[in-house]
Formats: C-alpha cells, sequence, structure tokens
DNA sequence: CTGCTCACGTT
RNA sequence: GAGAACGUGAGCAG
C-alpha cells in the first residue's frame, strides 16, 4: 500500500487518469475540479488509505452502443475513484504481469492484437485445421469475487490492498434514474483496475489449456482454440464449457461460440486462411467502408469557413480518410466522390503544413498531375498510413496492388 | 530523448 | 450525453 501511495506512482496514475479526460463519476465532478479537490484533501486520503479505512464510492451505470448494434453497460468510478485504482493497476501490475501466460494478448503492455493474429496464424499454418470459439457470456459481470479474491491473495499479502479491491468490487452502481443496486459479482466496466483483474481471472483457465496441452489465443474474455480434429473440437467445447462453470463460474455463450474449420476464421477484426495469409474480417470491412463514406461526406459538407478553428482535427481525419478512399476506391465504391472532391483535397493538401512541402518535393509539379503521381507513388506509402496499417496488415495487400509484407512465421 | 496533443483499431 | 486497458501512427514544444 505504500507503495501505492508513493509520490512517482501516484503522479503518474493522475497523469494516465487526466489524459484520458474522461467524464466524472456519480459525484459528477470533473477531472479538473477533482484536482483542485485533491490539492488540499490529498494528504487525508493517502492517510486513510494506508490506515486501510479509505471507503471507495459509488459507479455511475451508463450504457454506450457497441459497435455490433448491442449495447454495453458501463460503470464508472468518481475521478478520484479511477486514480487510486490507477495507482493500485500500476502496482499490481508489476506483480502479476511476470505471472501471466504467453498465450493472453489482451490489456498487456507490449502485447497487440496483431501478435495475436500473428499466433493464431501460426497455429493454423502448423496444421490445426479446426478452430474453437469460446464466447464468455457477460464475461466482466459475471465474475466471481471469491475466487477472483483468491487468486489475487496468492501475489498480495497486504490486507489494506485486499481489503480496497474488494470494496472496488462490491461497489454499488448507481442508475440513470437514481437507483442504487448492489452487486454480488462482476468488475465494473469503466474501472482502471478491472482489465488487470480480468486477466488474472482468466489466468487460471489459461493455465488449464496449457497443462492440457492446447494451441490457443486469449485477447481479454475472447479466446480462440486451435484444434487438429473436428471430432477433439466438439469434444474440447463441451468439456471446457463444463471447466469453466465448475472452476470460474462462467457461462459459455452457445450461440456465439462454436466450432469449425480454421480456414476463414475470424479473431480479432481479421480472417485467418488455412495458406497463412490475414485479411480484413468481412464485418470489419463493412465496418470500415460505412465509416469512410460517412466521413467523406461529413468532411465534405463541413464549410471551409468553419476550417482554421479545427484545423488540425479536420485535416488529420480527413486526410487519412482521403488517402484510404483514394486507395480503396474500387473496395468502397468512392471513385465518384473522389472525382468530385479533387480540387478541394488538393486545396487543403496544399494548406497542411507537412502537405504543401511533401506535395512538391516529392510528388506534384502542378496541380492536374498530381493525381496521377499520387496513385502511382502513393501506393506504397498509402500501405503505411496509420489507418491501413492496422486494418490491413497483411500479404492480402498484394491483391489490391501493393505489397506489405505481414512479418513471416518465425 | 521526454513531455503534451491528435487520429485510428481491438476488448 | 459515452468509462477503461492495450497497441499503432502522426503533430507540437523544450
Amino acid at each position: 500500500m505504500e507503495r501505492v501511495v508513493s509520490r512517482e506512482n501516484m503522479v503518474a496514475a493522475w497523469q494516465q487518469v487526466k489524459a484520458n479526460a474522461g467524464a466524472g463519476g456519480v459525484d459528477r465532478k470533473t477531472v479538473d475540479a477533482t484536482h483542485r479537490h485533491l490539492v488540499s484533501h490529498w494528504p487525508g486520503i493517502a492517510e486513510k488509505l494506508v490506515a486501510g479505512t479509505y471507503r471507495p464510492g459509488a459507479v455511475r451505470a451508463v450504457t454506450i452502443p457497441k459497435p455490433n448494434g448491442g449495447e454495453r453497460l458501463l460503470g464508472i468510478p468518481n475521478v478520484q475513484d479511477r486514480l487510486i485504482q490507477q495507482g493500485l493497476s500500476q502496482v499490481l501490475g508489476e506483480v502479476f504481469e511476470p505471472k501471466m501466460s504467453e498465450h493472453s494478448y489482451g490489456f498487456r503492455r507490449g502485447r497487440s492484437a496483431h501478435d495475436a493474429v500473428a499466433a493464431a496464424r501460426d497455429h493454423v499454418l502448423s496444421g490445426k485445421r479446426y478452430v474453437v470459439d469460446l464466447d464468455l457470456k457477460q464475461f466482466f459481470d459475471q465474475v466471481d469475487h471469491d475466487i477472483l479474491m483468491e487468486q489475487v491473495k496468492r501475489e498480495v499479502t497486504d490486507k489494506r490492498v485486499l481489503r480496497l479491491i474488494g470494496q472496488y468490487l462490491r461497489a454499488p452502481m448507481v442508475q440513470a434514474d437514481g437507483r442504487r443496486e448492489k452487486r454480488q459479482r462482476g468488475t465494473p466496466q469503466g474501472g482502471p483496475l478491472s482489465p488487470l483483474l480480468a486477466n488474472i481471472y482468466l489466468t487460471s483457465l489459461d493455465r488449464e489449456l496449457e497443462a492440457r496441452g492446447i494451441a490457443f489465443v486469449r485477447y481479454a474474455d475472447d479466446i480462440q482454440l486451435y484444434i487438429g480434429s473436428l471430432r477433439a473440437a466438439e469434444r474440447l467445447l463441451a468439456s471446457l464449457s463444463q471447466w469453466l462453470q465448475r472452476h470460474l463460474k462462467l457461462e459459455v455463450n452457445a450461440d456465439k461460440s462454436g466450432r469449425g474449420p480454421s480456414d476463414g476464421a475470424t479473431l480479432l477484426g481479421f480472417r485467418l486462411h488455412a495458406n497463412g495469409e490475414i485479411d480484413l474480417a468481412p464485418r470489419s470491412l463493412e465496418r470500415l467502408k460505412d465509416e469512410v463514406r460517412a466521413q467523406w461526406d461529413a468532411r465534405c459538407s463541413l464549410p471551409l469557413t468553419e476550417r482554421p478553428q479545427r484545423w488540425r482535427e479536420y485535416l488529420t481525419g480527413w486526410w487519412g480518410y482521403f488517402r484510404f478512399a483514394t486507395c480503396w476506391r474500387q473496395v468502397c465504391g468512392l471513385s465518384g466522390w473522389i472525382r468530385r472532391h479533387q480540387r478541394k483535397y488538393f486545396w487543403l493538401r496544399w494548406h497542411h503544413p507537412r502537405g504543401r512541402l511533401r506535395a512538391l518535393q516529392r510528388l506534384g509539379i502542378q496541380g492536374r498531375a498530381l493525381g496521377q503521381a499520387w496513385s502511382r507513388r502513393g501506393a506504397w506509402r498509402m500501405a503505411r498510413h496509420p489507418v491501413l496499417h492496422t486494418a490491413l496488415p497483411n500479404a492480402r495487400l498484394s491483391r489490391w496492388g501493393f505489397g506489405l509484407p505481414w512479418h513471416s512465421a518465425a
């Protein structure tokens, strides 16, 4: 606990909380208001923390739409509690990080979704022709407090820390209409500590799978197993459902879970192929196209007079989308729009501090030729653009005329 | 190099 | 009105 309230740890935690610039919790204090409150009250709070008498506040319930149409229930702690949780998360992270599985990729420092997909690809390439998808029903809301605390106790002995974690887990949720709801299970989605707790909770599943010698990849609550035969896949799905129910009190979603051929399986927005190629999952591609179209219209209809105020926002986003659209016009069906707005594009490009320089130096000598030069020379750079790079990291790009090597199987 | 800001993606 | 973690890239300032 002393480590949590240490000066270095707390300033780091505060910077993180401030950088997120999130909304207030049930006390509706903003980040700024909390800062003013803390400069005078922090010593007292720290004292309570080391004495073990601190009491966390409730969390505010908010529902936000999920990308696929559903709703996600969030529990937003007060800014002050987010700060303390962040501080806890930082020191607990150091303790638990080395104990976690190599095959767990979500929420972990230095590990990305790309790593997870690459690992999955390697499993498929190594001859596992079937895949089992495990979808846990409402995972964050189903976490069992006692089981979780048992896991935490294996590495943490400080009673004050354990107590505090327990209280954060049990913090009641205040609905929009003011009703308070006690919680017996689950960890509030929205607390800085929750991602870490989720990983601690599921580490025992990782260990069980490793003990059984199963090839798998886990990204938070998204779990995929790679199996040699369909029969074995069926068996595993059944036996693991039971194991999860028994040891972690988790239900697997029978509708969304399943088993099938690994050729064409999707993971984290990507689609895997038996030959080791990776491309965008159909769903993600659709979402991407819709987004490009929407952004395109929105940015083009924004009057130029508003541009100066929103200069950077306007350009960084719009510019990227334009490049994407130019590149993918045949996919998105955007050629009409591009033709219509090309002049405006050149104009904006010219006024971008870096774009003007680049435009002169590397691409265009004059406006008319710019479009041509762009499509020829831009292809390679296009493939490195952030939007493309995160979304489309693979050999399949060669299909559209670009070669961006996805680092090959090591 | 290290501090902030601004985009995008996954859970 | 919308939280958190992680990842990537860009911009700015000493």
